[in-house]
DNA sequence: CGATTGGCCTTAATCGATTAAGGAGGTGTC
DNA sequence: GACACCTCCTTAATCGATTAAGGCCAATCG
């Protein structure tokens, strides 16, 4: 007799369709359908029955249905390699409330790292019905999935990172130029004995950076520290390993330029358990000016992205794809602003010759 | 002739269907799906025949398609309040990677900030068709759409945050007990002029903090320095406010108690901006344990809640329940630790009393 | 007054898969 | 020879919406 019983006798799902309201009403479902969409054509009473009967029953359309009638699911795919790096939240912040502005929603997947493949992840999400598809985080081995992806003409958009060899929409920010000019900052500032700890080659963004100083250092007529440590993870473990190795080599230092802040964090954490001082003995730049490197006592050198407006300009032009323009690749570079704090402060001491002994 | 024309002729998203493979192979398209299905009753050479097609076809099966017959899309919905805070990224990976591992996607919706109402989030997320959702920032106002979901029997389960009044599966820290030994570390190190900078009191997990703190100072026969600034937000600039707040009312304070990291973020900044000591003038604890709490310099004073692993909980849980478990709802509670660093260290100088002059 | 015109609905096909029910052809049994 | 019984497919309904095409009726026109 209530409605708890109800609900509880029903199957999970069972939902109101536009059939029931149509019986109800009285007239055919595709009048209903016809009234929901404010096709013309409907009287407005039988609209207004339609209306407030469905509202009364608690309708919602099934857009799964909707989808596949339509051939458009109104929603995107966002891949990106790590949700716990924070390059990413932020990002996908932005391209989450973009899709939102155009009526559209934001399927996740997180892509190595316990998830899936790159090409895996895309897959099913095309399979889905994604209208399109945002990378975050590709690789030169996605060249293959690319490929297919615009054979099958399904719009995609990279941002951030990109393929060389595909070439489409990309938003980005002129990582050369912005990692030059943190490192040569750090070159006028005096030091000499510079390190790059960089990300992966394989990322385009990673790659540019590491090109970016070690243009700034040749210019100067310096070479870095040891070219070994500039491949790597964007991570602060990786980070902390290579600071560690870098200290235990016994090579002298007094600069480390980061691929990113992640990396910043280990190599400071590794510097402050060793009793290294920043910046006396050693400065260091980061890259991503993410939240935490401007927190108080921390206050990292770094270089900002827009990582939120990344991810809007993303999804307006990969909209713009959706919506039919069909002209050729895109590129947006976004600014970014070198922001320099306290660890790349003066150099006070000599260079430092830490063993590594802590 | 080419490939590169027949894609470019085609119309988009012009994908290959299983009727197409049965016209090639010559059986009926119910035999396809069969042979795809595993479903006994097709010959190993019909089989063979369907599946080299298909391959050279690159046919892929319409997920909308299988999600509207069978009723099932294999996809669970997530709701959380700011993505870019980084509680949530962490979370929202333990959540992803469970989902992946029992084959299910994660839809994403960033709720208030720009996004929707979360009650328009998650009836959008159902209408797509999500076998269940995950809610991470459930506020005392979403009662009705809690109530609708679970007349409408659409599992869900609250990770971290709950809402009293509609039980349900809940994964969870302690937040009280955790948030009390915080405090009671603050008293038992001889701060005596504590201040408690919360978040909004309609979180419940903000709320709990919020009383466990106060019951460890009540216990010790305090209270805190000015009760008005309990309730707030959990950001960074929220903590920036009220601890700027805070000092310019000239109130006496030698500790401040945050309700999570990026509050004490905020009050650290301002703190530093003002020359204020930490932990000389003030100790700061504060609650979540963020990646960057630990960086080199910070050392900050917090409590670890295994966010990572709330989220594979969490969807555990709601596993089980679209699988069918029906019984009561469940509690989980994970284990929290206090951590203890620099930020809590001893106090050397006497109440402070900065009028805010910086 | 018969024909045309519009307004308002209905019928039925369709999107791409799943699946219950049924049929054709061969084998086995008595 | 008849009947049951497999094995392997096919037919057709179905999920819940969308939408082209067509029907009915009253109003309008020459």
């Amino acid at each position: 007799m209530t409605a708890e019983r109800d609900g509880a006798k029903r199957s999970r799902g069972r939902r109101v369709t536009q059939r029931e309201i149509a019986d109800i009403v009285g007239v055919s479902s595709a009048t209903v359908s016809y009234a929901f969409n404010g096709t013309p054509g409907v009287s407005e009473d039988v609209r207004q029955r339609i209306l407030t009967v469905a509202k009364d029953l608690g309708f919602r359309p099934n857009r799964t249905a909707q989808g596949l009638r339509r051939g458009r699911m109104n929603m995107i795919g966002l891949l990106l390699a790590d949700i716990a790096n924070p390059f990413y939240p932020e990002l996908s912040s932005g391209v989450i409330n973009a899709a939102s502005a155009h009526g559209s929603q934001v399927f996740l997947a997180q892509v190595g790292l316990g998830g899936m493949l790159q090409a895996e992840a895309a897959r099913n999400l095309v399979d889905r019905g994604c209208d399109g598809l945002v990378f975050t985080s590709v690789v030169d081995g996605d060249t293959e999935l690319l490929r297919e992806l615009q054979a099958a003409d399904t719009p995609f958009v990279y941002a951030n990172r990109r393929v060389d060899a595909i070439p489409a929409d990309w938003v980005h920010v002129d990582d050369f130029a912005a990692s030059r000019e943190a490192a040569e900052w750090v070159v006028r500032s005096g030091r000499l004995q510079v390190a790059v700890i960089g990300g992966p080659s394989e990322s385009s963004v990673s790659h540019d950076r590491a090109r970016g100083a070690l243009a700034a250092l040749g210019a100067a007529g310096l070479s870095p520290v040891d070219e070994r440590l500039i491949d790597g993870e964007l991570s602060r473990d990786s980070g902390r390993e290579r600071c560690a190795a870098l200290l235990d080599s016994g090579a002298a230092v007094d600069a480390i330029v980061c691929g990113n802040d992640m990396i910043a964090l280990g190599v400071m954490d590794v510097c402050h358990a060793r009793g290294v001082l920043i910046p006396e003995d050693v400065a260091i730049v980061g890259f991503d000016d993410m939240s935490f490197a401007s927190a108080g006592p921390l206050q990292l050198s770094t270089v900002t992205v827009p990582r939120q407006l990344m991810g809007e300009r993303a999804v307006a032009m990969l909209f713009d794809r959706i919506d039919g323009y069909d002209g050729p690749p895109r590129e947006e570079c976004l600014p970014h602003q070198l922001r320099i704090r306290a660890t790349t402060g003066p150099r006070t001491a000599g260079p430092t010759d830490q063993r590594g002994t802590a």
